[in-house]
DNA sequence: ATCCCGTTTACATCCCGTTTACAAATCCTC
DNA sequence: GAGGATTTGTAAACGGGATGTAAACGGGAT
């Protein structure tokens, strides 16, 4: 998954954008400010910086300047209500985005994945179901701010399922999409699967469920 | 990694900026004059200097102009707080940087990079793990102010793998990227280094671990 | 020759995918 | 609605392959 540096002296702020930032699947990387940032880079790599405009020491301008001189990822910018977009346009520092405090965070995670876009950064493939993330790339769950690993088939299994919620899949057509079509084996694999991953993500606190359409297959469903 | 040079007289202070900038992974030159600054640069590439302002035979300026003269790397001035930056400034002796004492260490290692960095001068490439740093171009393991070298094959496979912590990969793909796709051996060769790297890097002390994915493959993570 | 280190080998261990067996639910037929 | 047939849920057991790990091997450097 794409690696946000989110930096801002704040740590409430810098808490809360890594809890959804992180919630939604992305690394994160936090710094108090400019020179903490600049440090950080230098160990990891990054593909999207989020700043606060207001900063001690080293004001988000000059970071911002600082990173458009030695790197090549999208900027956002965080400015407070007074500091309006003019201010951003006049400055011309090279900023991709801003945003202005208060926020909500889909917005600013629709202007991250926007960013990322129009950069040709490829998020790994990750599907949300529910109030979890499945990242591809990780073969790991994402859940609230902590992460969970499950084993290959259930995964496997889950990913499929979470890619077309909605939609009812045959024993066969899972079998031969997760397993391979060179599986000879029982069909009753996959309901004993399903069963344990029923157990492993109760509805309740995971907003989704998996639903058996008798004689048929299977078909997972949000839960609003 | 880039060579830094600190020319003081006072013992303590180089000593102080040597572990600093040794623990970040920097090779330190000490010089304890501006005389001995210019032999050791005889014998010794050199990617950017410290100098403090205030030294017998040869000041600060004189050696800082001397350097520019004949030498280009970046070169940043320690003034104690009488001699404010204006007068640096004013004396126009070509310093690119400057630093009032005291200050703190995290800002001292900021400027160095800056300054590299606006000069160009590759830093090695280097990758932050845990609570180490490991140099790519001398292979080398930065632990805390020593170093410590460890078996080459050791060193690309943790490097591949902290390269891109929490990313989970296969033996192929490893095998591939450290042995080289030529590599006509065992798979287990890449689980018996990987044993090895967790032995010589016990989770508590070093702050990673390298986690199995049973089926695919393995995958480094910071503990926090 | 000796040491280091990359590789292989061998064996123990354990996880997890699969099967099995039975209970529960649903459907169908009368 | 009863009862058998079919499908699915679920717990438990099994078994094999994947991995951990120690030790041996062997080649190259010192």
């Amino acid at each position: 998954m794409a690696t946000i540096m989110i930096v801002d002296d704040d740590p409430h702020i810098r808490e809360l954008l890594s809890y959804v930032l992180g919630r939604t699947g992305f690394d994160v990387a936090e710094a108090a400010d400019g020179r903490e940032a600049l440090t950080r880079l230098e160990s990891r790599k990054v593909d999207c910086a989020i700043i606060d405009v207001m900063m001690p020491k080293m004001d988000g301008w000059e970071l911002c300047r600082e990173l458009k001189a030695g790197w090549d990822f999208p900027v956002l910018m965080l400015t407070a209500k007074g500091e309006t977009a003019q201010k951003v346009k006049g400055l011309n520092i090279g900023a991709d985005d801003y945003l202005v405090k208060p926020f909500e965070t889909e917005e600013l995670v629709a202007r991250v994945r926007a960013l990322l876009r129009r950069y040709r950064i490829a998020e790994s493939q990750t599907v949300q179901v529910g109030r979890i993330v499945l990242d591809g790339r990780e073969h790991r769950v994402i859940s609230g701010d902590e992460r969970m690993d499950i084993p290959l088939k259930e995964f496997e299994l889950l990913f499929k399922l979470a890619g077309s919620p909605g939609t009812t899949f045959t024993r066969d057509r899972i079998i031969e999409d997760v397993w391979g079509m060179d599986f000879d084996g029982n069909e009753r694999t996959v309901d004993v699967h399903i069963n344990r991953l029923r157990e492993r993500f109760p509805e309740e606190r995971f907003g989704f469920r998996i639903t058996t359409i008798r004689g048929l297959g299977y078909r997972l469903e949000d839960t609003p």
